[in-house]
DNA sequence: ATAATATATGCAAGCGTTTTCATGATGTCA
DNA sequence: TGACATCATGAAAACGCTTGCATATATTAT
């Protein structure tokens, strides 16, 4: 294996010297500059990157840590995240957690091991943020939880904001008419997100505000955000309260399972039940009916998140709390009811 | 920071024994053994990774490399993966490619910096593996590309029988009586990939056998892997062979898009014309209609893969190339042509 | 009891870098 | 011309860990 004494051995200078090359430090004659470089080049000698971080004590890299990737949502995402990290040249690692596991002992487990520059939070539980997030000192990004209220200041969050989303769905099936309306996704415990939370809370309050019933018994069904438990619950909802004529599903996978399920109930979308989602995958474009759905905007969740995190890793600014906006968008999937 | 000096003081041994303690060698006193534990416990120390593998000059990850995250088949399998590696408590690290990167290269950069246990591919291209895997030399797999005519011994491979497949789902259609198919995806450029080569020439196979006409003219559309490019290829194909009664989708994805345009073309499915897809993602199981297709295994093939690796990366068997079965979906989107 | 073996531990070198400090060469200014 | 700043480089220590070797103690065989 080619190590940087080779190339100093080979060049006649020292290994400091070689160092300082690689690391583009501004004390070298240009002219000895050129003659390593041209070594490592015919050499193809690459830094062991374990010595470099070992010495260094901090890595180049960001760790990206996604709880649930089951969820396409975030996979879209990060996705878009790779986009940035690549024009930025930057080098990442992305860790996978399932539901089960503990994004902050991860995130401090990857951090003295590994020693990452940054963090990002793709998904995650407010409240283990709350509670022990003290104990990660590296610039972080929250991604879809907003943590404005949790006050650590190396800790940035971008988010949509969900309440005033679950406003404009439900407000998009009340202006259409309808006055039973049915709501399904998330979770009435309240460890499982804020997410759900925002979306149930903003959903109840333009019911309210219409004077439209809403009783966990009758227009509620919480589920996972899968099309299958989408599928499941709204079966379960439509039997005990056949009388719902939309359905606000608080995702679009939820929505594609929902639609499906006014189906299998022998009632047609729109006519029968109109459905709205939530999040704009490709596929509401795509579903027969088209399915209207709050778009967030993906792309700039994105962006924003990860340019905020290397600006902060580079200097030291502080975190920040934005919301990126949604759209809505329309869809085949919402009529008048139909009396 | 806490070291494993730390460690070694507070318990009165030497950092030999402590690290002897972290890596389970088995010459230690159980008593000792349970001492130095405690106080790792109590200390919280997590050993430094750097430091770990610049001495041992091979580290204990695995590193995946994804080319073309946008396919959402890939995102199924990787999400598979991670539960596989998780059962057998190994690290892993992600790189995500897009499809102007070299897949090879940064292989072999990531084998030179990062110094991996074991590579997994998945998706590339045939002709790199070719021309440059020589480079890698730790325990490989190659996911969806089949590499055994490579005659790399450390580089196993993991596929669906494309050829056979594709030919599982034109017969499909023929046995519903079509003659007049469409195959859509792909890209008639050889470079693009085994996999539409595979699956276009099975498919042309059944044509030919049936002595069903095909041109490149009047029966194919190539298009990328997505819903847009499908819908997209689609609409053309049927403006230029309007008398098509069946078509055969690459992807399901390239299906969702196709069934949208012969929609958008005034006819129906599967009244005017059949669609199959291929692929199995779980969409086709809640479009309207229901998609046909051929299910490839993404379980087995995240399983197969994973485990033959951490087989070889430990044990050096030898590299395997298999093939793991589909299964033929039936699905509201076939039936008899009209006339 | 002595020798031989097995078991448990310490010592210290070394993995491939970076970086501080010292040094020598060159240039500048009064 | 001497004093001093500037620039380029080398020498060597250090980062935190593993591991081969030596050593000390306990165990067993003779």
């Amino acid at each position: 294996m080619t190590t940087i004494r080779d190339i100093a051995k080979l060049s006649g200078f020292s290994t400091g010297t070689v160092s300082r090359v690689i690391n583009n430090h501004p004390d070298v004659n240009p002219a000895t500059r050129e003659k390593i470089e041209a070594i490592i080049r015919e050499t193809g000698f690459q830094p062991n990157a374990n010595a470099k971080f070992l010495k260094q004590t901090i890595s180049s890299t960001i760790t990206v840590i996604v709880k649930g990737i089951q969820n396409s949502f975030f996979e879209t995402i990060l996705e878009e995240m790779q986009e940035v990290f690549k024009e930025n040249g930057e080098e990442v690692s992305v860790i996978f957690l399932d539901e089960t596991e503990n994004e902050v002992d991860a995130a401090e487990h990857a951090c003295s091991t590994r020693k990452p520059r940054g963090l990002i939070f793709l998904g995650g539980n407010i409240q283990e943020f709350r509670k022990n997030f003290e104990k990660i000192t590296v610039p972080s990004v929250l991604v879809t939880v907003d943590a404005s209220q949790l006050g650590y200041d190396n800790l940035s969050s971008f988010t949509t904001d969900d309440i005033s989303g679950a406003k404009e769905a439900v407000s998009y099936l009340v202006r259409f008419g309808h006055s039973r309306i049915g709501i399904v996704g998330g979770s009435l415990d309240e460890t499982s997100g804020q997410l759900s939370t925002s979306r149930l809370a903003g959903a109840r309050e333009i019911l309210d505000t219409h004077r439209i019933p809403f009783t966990f018994e009758n227009n509620y069904a919480p589920c996972r955000f899968s099309m299958d438990d989408g599928y499941r619950a709204t079966r379960e909802l439509l039997q005990k309260n056949p009388g719902i004529t939309a359905i606000f599903a608080m995702s679009d996978l939820i929505a594609v399972g929902a639609v499906r399920a006014v189906r299998d109930a022998g009632k047609s979308v729109p006519e029968d039940v109109s459905v709205i989602g939530y999040d704009g995958i490709d596929y509401v474009n795509y579903s027969v009916p088209r399915i209207a759905t709050i778009r967030q905007n993906t792309g700039e969740l994105a962006r924003r998140s990860v340019e905020d995190l290397l600006l902060r890793v580079s200097y030291s600014r502080s975190a920040v709390h934005e919301k990126i906006p949604y759209t809505v968008i329309a869809g085949e999937s919402v009529a008048k009811p139909r009396d």
